[in-house]
DNA sequence: AATAAAAGTGACCATTTGGTCACTTTTATT
DNA sequence: AATAAAAGTGACCAAATGGTCACTTTTATT
C-alpha cells in the first residue's frame, strides 16, 4: 500500500517539481522515471494539476502532524549543552534527508506561484520552527537555564539565522562542513549571550 | 538611450520572469506587454535564453556596484537611535521598490535552476547585506556605541532575522504594517542587547 | 532627396506538451 | 476456470511555444 504506484508517482513528482518547478516538469519525463507510459499516470490522477494538488495535500498533512500536534516535540533539553547537541542533531537530519531538502526547494521556488505553497512556506520557514523552539525555550527559562526573555523573541532570533544557513546548505551542499562550522559558531554565541549564569 | 526598446524588454522580462518563472514566461506575452510583435524581440536579442542572460548581466552589474564598491555605503550611525532609523528607512525602501521586490522573487524562485542566480542569491540574501552591516557595526563598536563583539557575527544575527521578515513581506504584502511592527520589535531588542551602556 | 541600416510585422514551421481513447495485460473476486 | 475491474500501452490530437523569414516601415546618414 505504501509503495503503490499512486504514491510512487507523488514521490517522483516531488523530485521533478522541486528540481525543475511545476512549469518545468513534463509528464513524459515523470512517467519515464517511473518506468511507466504517460497514459498510465491518468489511471491514478486526472491531470498534471491533480498530481500537484495531491502532492500538496500530502505535504500539508505532513506539516499538520509535525507542527500541529504537541505529541512529537523534541526532548526538552536539561542544559545548554543539550540544547546545542539537540539543535545540531536536528540540523544534521534536516540538511541531509533527501525528501526534506526537496520539500524546502519546492516551497522556495513555487511560493509565489501557488497560494497553498505560500502558506506552507511561512509555516515551514518561520512560524512552525519558531513555535517549536519557543516551547523549548519557555521550558529552559522556567528551569533557570536561560535568561528571562520573551521565548517567542528568543526563538525568532535563534531559528531565523539558522534557517538562512540551511538555505545556504541547499544552495551549496559541497560546503556543508564549513557551513556547519558557522552554525556551531552561531549557536555557541547565542548560548553564551542568553544562558543564565 | 535609457528607455530604449532593448532596455524596456529587459524591464518587462524581469516582471514576467519574477512572477511566472523562466519556464512559465512566453515570448508572446512578453511582446504583447510591450506592444510589440514577438518577432521584434529577435531584433534585439537572439533568443529567450539571451534575454534571460542579459537580464542576469544587468543584475550582476547592479550588485557589483551596490555591494562591491566602498563608495555608496549608507551613512555611519552616530547613535543606536540612528541605527534604528537607518535600518527602518532602508527596509521601507527595499520592501516597496517594485524592481527590488521582483529581483528578490526571481532570485528565490530561480536559484536552483540557474548557477548565476544561485550565486546572486547568496550574495544578496547573505554575504552582501552581512558585509555591509558588519562595516557599520565595526564603526559603531570603535565609537563605543556597541559592545565589543565580532562585527561579522553581530551583523549575521542582525541581518538574517530581518531578511526572513522581508521575505514574509514579499509573501504577504497585505500584512506589511504588522510585519514592520515585528521588525521594529526585533531591532529594539537587538539594540537593547548589544548597545554599550 | 536618395539610400542604407535599424526596427517592426505577420505568416509560417517544428517541437513540446497535456490530455484522450481504443485496446491489451494483469490482478482480484466469485 | 470465468469474469470483471484495475493497471498499463501506444497512437493520436490540439494547443502552446521558441524560432525563422520575406517583407514593410521608420530612422539616420550622406
Amino acid at each position: 500500500m505504501e509503495n503503490s504506484t499512486k504514491n510512487r508517482i507523488l514521490d517522483e513528482a516531488l523530485i521533478l517539481f522541486a528540481e525543475h518547478g511545476y512549469k518545468g516538469t513534463n509528464l513524459r519525463d515523470l512517467a519515464a522515471q517511473l518506468g511507466l507510459s504517460k497514459s498510465a499516470l491518468y489511471k491514478h490522477y486526472t491531470s498534471k494539476e491533480d498530481i500537484w494538488n495531491c502532492l500538496l495535500d500530502r505535504m500539508e498533512a505532513y506539516y499538520a502532524q509535525r507542527f500541529g500536534s504537541e505529541s512529537n516535540l523534541p526532548p526538552q533539553p536539561k542544559s545548554c549543552d543539550e540544547l546545542f547537541s539537540l539543535t545540531m542533531q536536528m540540523l544534521r537530519f534536516t540538511v541531509n534527508d533527501p525528501k526534506i531538502i526537496l520539500t524546502r526547494k519546492l516551497l522556495l521556488t513555487e511560493q509565489f506561484h501557488d497560494e497553498r505553497v505560500k502558506k506552507l512556506a511561512t509555516k515551514h520557514f518561520l512560524e512552525g520552527t519558531q513555535r517549536l523552539f519557543a516551547k523549548i525555550f519557555e521550558g529552559m527559562i522556567s528551569d533557570g537555564l536561560l535568561k528571562k526573555e520573551n521565548p517567542e523573541m528568543l526563538s525568532f532570533i535563534y531559528t531565523t539565522p539558522v534557517t538562512s544557513l540551511v538555505h545556504l546548505c541547499d544552495r551549496e551542499p559541497e560546503n556543508q562542513a564549513q557551513i556547519f562550522g558557522r552554525i556551531e559558531h552561531f549557536v555557541k554565541h547565542f548560548i553564551s549571550t542568553y544562558a543564565e549564569k
